[in-house]
DNA sequence: GTGTCATCGATGTCGTGTCACTGAATATTC
DNA sequence: GAATATTCAGTGACACGACATCGATGACAC
């Protein structure tokens, strides 16, 4: 199957690397949680209003197909939102099982505060990173995830401020 | 305070990697979640398994400065674990605020089929990352959890091993 | 058209993961 | 040695995140 010779030494790395990306990911998640605390998100629920920013109105499935924060459909999520009056969710007339979701006027002034609330984990990130290092980590990152559910969701994200 | 220039670039990379960093991580847990299903267990109470199995003997402190998956105090983690009869949790005689926490035999023996639980995801990783992308991946993320909470938990338990 | 299948959004369930807090036990300071 | 501070294990509360399932709706083959 795999050509490798699958040294033990290679298993090692990859294990740890395992579980640096877990670190990584808890210590980044609580870094930007603390911070969105103030404007009164959490995590999920920021990457869900600038997906619909950076995208404009979707409906549920579309949304959670450029979620990185979830698997399946975010219906909880996004009710979380509706709730807040930052997000609506309108039926729609070509296809009654869809809803289109779009950001609420109190969204996109809650998206402004969104760019202020990331700049502690960005410097943080830049303490330890060199722009080099940083695009290196991004392609090894960006292999290791290709055609898994979470690498297609940054694909489509990143074509929509492409397209 | 910080010294860079801060090119937006910079700070680009770091936002994707931000995002890829959460995608790699909940593929590798979806992944190491659906071959543990078998075994029975978390990726969360695997760790634990993993831990006391290279330490010995631990209190739930010094149990979960060990632990990447959780930064408080592990107690829900381990109840689940004694309840299942693979850990044993004993008061310590020297200091009564603290438990003792250990392998059970049943710990051990299901810790045996661990890595085998591990192996798929290992080659899915291989297939994607050689030994020296693995490496400089290790680096790179080294150098961003540098001195957090899951960095060190990494660290003590690369001691374990050595020490 | 009709039967079959796929997709949609919602929901139940379970296991975390984080924070705040509690009461008990131990260290520390003076 | 007494007052204070710290550490320990546990728990309540809340929001995920993953999986399974459901009923409704649409797509498709024939």
């Amino acid at each position: 199957m795999n050509s490798s010779p699958e040294s033990p030494e290679h298993a090692g790395w990859l294990a740890e690397a395992r579980l640096l990306i877990l670190a990584a990911q808890r210590e980044g998640s609580r870094q930007l949680g603390a911070s969105l605390r103030e404007v009164g998100l959490t995590t999920a629920q920021a990457e869900v209003l600038e997906v619909l920013h950076a995208a404009g109105e979707l409906t549920l499935a579309e949304l959670g197909r450029r979620l990185v924060c979830e698997a399946g459909s975010p219906s909880r999520l996004v009710d979380s939102l509706v709730r807040a009056e930052l997000v609506t969710r309108t039926p729609s007339a070509q296809d009654r099982r869809t809803v289109l979701l779009a950001l609420a006027p109190e969204g996109a002034a809650r998206l402004a505060r969104l760019g202020a609330a990331g700049a502690p984990l960005t410097a943080f990130m830049a303490e330890r990173l060199d722009p080099e290092q940083a695009r290196t980590l991004v392609d090894l990152l960006g292999r290791l995830v290709r055609d898994t559910p979470g690498g297609l969701a940054i694909a489509r994200r990143a074509a929509d401020h492409t397209g």
